[in-house]
DNA sequence: ACAGTTTCTGACCGATCGGTCAGTTACGGT
DNA sequence: ACCGTAACTGACCGATCGGTCAGAAACTGT
């Protein structure tokens, strides 16, 4: 792989391990094995850096939620956005887990706005479509538990369990406590 | 108030907001309108800030569990831990949104490593508990999405919504999640 | 009014931060 | 063999980090 990718590569693993703050391009730099002034050549500051880690992930994100636009009150097609929600948390899941620990605290950085926006999109339709505070939950349980629990780091983790059985179980989890919801029509 | 305990709130909201690594004793300083300087003569170091901060929710934490040991296979006892559980998490967001952040990236930091314990501790009983690989992500999805949906900042936040009508709901929607999981006997 | 203690501060320390820059090395096309 | 470009580096910059320390200010009991 090139140096650009590596660097793309550790900087994500390293963002999400310790933090956006908390890791220093110097680190980046030691665990690629090459200069820190080499990391500045390849991404122009830390912060592209970030962008170029997270950015695809949000940019797919936003393909996803572009295309359930005004359709949640279709089952289906609130059950195929599910099976896509969920592919993506499992092929992303470094980047999931950054964006959940560090989203809050790094607003102003052009790329970390643009996760918010989409997130916040998406909170949006939830928010209009389920009416009960107790749908509200279901909502925000059945999609940021399926990403918190996918990208926290426990023993064991759902890393090591078969993938294939993880994806089939996390939809139907997920299904089951967004079936149930009363959802009013017309939600854009 | 006292400077104090004006510090340590003070401090809890800052981490929580902008991180460990992100928050400076400077900007806890100038929130509290105090000197660097008075922050470490409250609290000798940084590190004792953070302990201060989040000790008392994860002794709390820790009593919640110790009442609980071994009884994870009788239902009404596994109602009654997650109405108990539902409510630490109600009283004390920010030290639970703190963790979750910052847990994993704060290793060898006494105050962290007894938070990451308990909470293994937990994993421990409903690995052992639960079989099937659903049942483990019921048990994740469960506790932590409840964690993470009332910690995770949205418009409308769970935070604005009335706090009874949240915990019951909550309540509902966690044992509802919980319920349907074949426990083994004997978790111990 | 005085003394003793707690509270608080400005100045300072070495280390590390993100970032710049001049210059060196590696390499592909001719 | 030569050259232009891409890749890379060491040295350095100002700013900020967590932490120390001597002493000022504020409060206490007598």
């Amino acid at each position: 792989m090139s140096t650009h990718d590596d660097l793309r590569a550790i900087a994500l693993a390293e963002f999400a391990a310790n933090g956006y703050a908390g890791t220093s391009l110097q680190r980046i730099a030691e665990v690629a094995g090459v200069s820190k002034a080499s990391v500045l050549y390849h991404f122009s500051s830390k912060e592209a850096l970030l962008e170029a880690s997270v950015g695809p992930a949000i940019d797919r994100l936003t393909t996803i939620i572009d295309a359930v636009d005004g359709t949640l009150d279709d089952r289906e097609a609130r059950h195929a956005f599910v099976e896509q929600f969920v592919d993506l948390l499992l092929e992303h899941r470094l980047e999931v887990f950054l964006f959940i620990n560090q989203g809050a605290g790094l607003e102003d950085v052009p790329v970390v706005d643009r996760a918010n926006l989409v997130v916040e999109r998406l909170a949006q339709f939830f928010c209009t479509a389920a009416s009960t505070t107790e749908d509200q939950l279901r909502f925000g349980m059945a999609l940021g538990g399926a990403a918190y629990v996918l990208s926290v780091k426990t023993q064991p983790s759902p890393r090591e369990l078969p993938v294939d059985e993880v994806r089939a179980a996390l939809v139907r989890i997920v299904n089951e406590l967004l079936d149930p919801i009363v959802v009013v029509a017309g939600t854009r």
